[in-house]
RNA sequence: GGCGCGUUCGUCUAGCGGUUAGGACGCCGGCCUCUCACGCCGGUAGCACGGGUUCGAGUCCCGUACGCGCUACCA
């Protein structure tokens, strides 16, 4: 019996952080801060084909951004190190040593070829696929030959007989019949541990207590159930999490569009709205509420309520979760986030004040920061275009002509303006127009922005300035082109 | 093919034998308003199918269909 809990995350290092994989770090992590347990990271690089060594350390940037800190991982003290498998290769040697010396695993000399000759015969004949225990009963001098014919062994796990149950956290029980399990592979010939093996052991070592996963793994936990038995280890509990399917429910993956916590970054979403929107998936509060702090995830975590099917991922629910977080953030920390990407934009930054005013005028226009690249043209620019049907027609219009002039000459009478003066001189215009309403607000928008639609004019008016506001105006009276 | 898991509005979900099947996103309409957006109000739409069990089934059981996963010397 385990006193307080340990959970792993144990991604690939292949790349940025997969949404998926983000969904169940963040689970795992979630849990262990819930139950005040220990969660640990460990990389799971014992394929040297898909491992790059690089990655592990976007991995670590991608956790660091959601905020997801672990107790041990590869660059951390902790008893049960190494973290990374490749470094641990010795210990699944050891182990699968043992397992031999013991009679539960044997060498098997069997190359690729044959295998897939085996398979091929055993569909055609319609038997099971499973490994056919050629190289189980071996006499020494069959296997001092094959050895001088130049083969590699490698070693396979001696599957029992009988069924293997295990009560599933979140989807209750399972049972799978043994019979249906072939002999598997362990250790490839070059001395590599295969995922299951290198998995249990390191399972079995750090002592967790809860593997919580994909449950795109419910079929390897027998096998992994076997192999701790084996081993003589305590079987930990199973949490098999649903997956996230794209749209088409396929498993996600880079044709439904940005599928790595990076790119989510790169386009300006908050940490705190992707874990709550991944957190949402296949789990809900109790309360009903949606938009919920970590604090409060780590807080009503509960396995009970983790629903047993698979989440389509939707990008329109997360802009608009997004957006929620974006509107209540403080104005400060917004603009922090957003100049980075006026900067990439090209969009002068150096008037701090300005650039505030601008994101708060544009706060509430916007879901994700890049976003505010488009919206905050506007005010960047010293020339206006006019090439939207509807602004043409704005300034076409009789009324508009006279809106100018009228407002050109309120603006002789001050030297600078801000939203009241503004409001009081579109008081003037329009007692001395007689026009009011759209006709009025209108023409100083399209002449100012070139655009029928934008943040409030007053704003627009104060941060551009009374200079660039008249002339502007001076620009399109007489009629545009 | 075998084995496993799953199936409530288009999507995310609530529901844990008795509900007009609730909420959220989206969409549609309205209000606010110089515009868009925000916000607010309202509307749209769902228990995969067939058998049981029960006075009563979205809820329990069994089938079927469909989907996904595993079936690798990938993880």
């Amino acid at each position: 019996m385990k006193h307080s809990a340990r959970v792993r995350f144990a991604p690939s290092p292949t790349g940025h952080l997969h949404i998926g994989n983000a969904r169940t770090a963040i689970l795992n992590w979630l849990f262990a801060r819930h139950v005040g347990g220990t969660f640990i990271l460990r990389i799971e690089d014992t394929d040297p084909e898909r491992s790059k060594s690089e990655y592990v350390n976007r991995i670590y940037e991608d956790l660091n951004w959601l905020g997801i800190q672990w107790d041990e991982g590869p660059d951390t003290e902790g008893e049960f190190g190494p973290y990374r498998q490749s470094m641990r290769f010795e210990l699944y040697q050891r182990y699968a040593n043992k397992l031999r010396e013991e009679g539960k695993a044997y060498n098997c000399y069997c190359t690729p070829e044959e295998l897939e000759q085996m398979r091929k015969d055993a569909v055609r004949e319609g038997r099971q696929v499973t490994y056919n225990r050629k190289c189980l009963h071996l006499s020494d001098a069959e296997e001092q030959e094959l050895i001088h014919a130049g083969r590699k062994p490698a070693v396979r796990f001696k599957v029992p007989e009988g069924q293997v149950e295990f009560e599933d956290v979140v989807k209750g029980t399972i049972s799978f019949d043994v019979e249906n399990i072939g002999d598997f592979v362990i250790m490839r010939a070059e001395g590599i541990p295969t995922y299951n093996f290198a998995c249990v052991v390191d399972d079995s070592l750090m002592q967790i207590s809860h593997v919580i996963r994909g449950d795109d793994h419910v079929s390897n936990t027998p096998r992994q159930i076997l192999l701790t038995q084996a081993l003589g280890m305590d079987v930990p509990l199973y949490a098999h999490i649903p997956m996230i399917l794209g749209a088409d429910r396929m498993r996600l993956s880079k044709r439904h569009g940005a599928t790595s916590v990076d790119e989510y970054r790169a386009k300006g979403y908050i940490p705190e709205a992707l874990i709550n929107f991944l957190s949402l998936l296949s789990w809900s509060s109790q309360s009903g509420d949606e938009i919920l702090s970590v604090d409060r995830l780590i807080k009503e975590f509960d396995f009970s309520r983790i629903s047993k099917s698979a989440a389509v991922f939707n990008v329109e629910k997360l802009d608009w979760m997004n957006g929620q977080y974006i509107r209540e953030m403080d104005v400060e920390k917004l603009t922090q986030l957003a100049i980075p990407f006026f900067d990439k934009a090209g969009y002068e930054t150096t008037d701090y004040e300005k650039t505030k005013k601008i994101v708060a005028a544009l706060q509430d226009k916007i879901d994700y920061l890049e976003q505010i690249i488009d919206q905050a043209k506007i005010f960047f620019q010293d020339h206006i275009t006019i090439d939207e049907t509807d602004a043409r027609a704005v300034i076409r219009k009789d009324t508009s002509q006279k809106v100018f002039w009228s407002f050109l000459r309120e603006l002789r009478n001050i030297d600078r303006i801000d939203v009241d003066i503004f409001r009081n001189i579109m008081k003037s215009v329009q007692k001395e127009t007689g026009i009011m309403g759209r006709d009025l607000w209108m023409p100083i928008r399209v002449a100012l922005t070139g655009k029928v639609h934008g943040p409030e004019l007053p704003v627009v008016i104060e941060l551009f300035g009374k200079d660039k506001c008249q002339r502007l105006v001076e620009n399109i009276v007489g009629g545009y082109r």
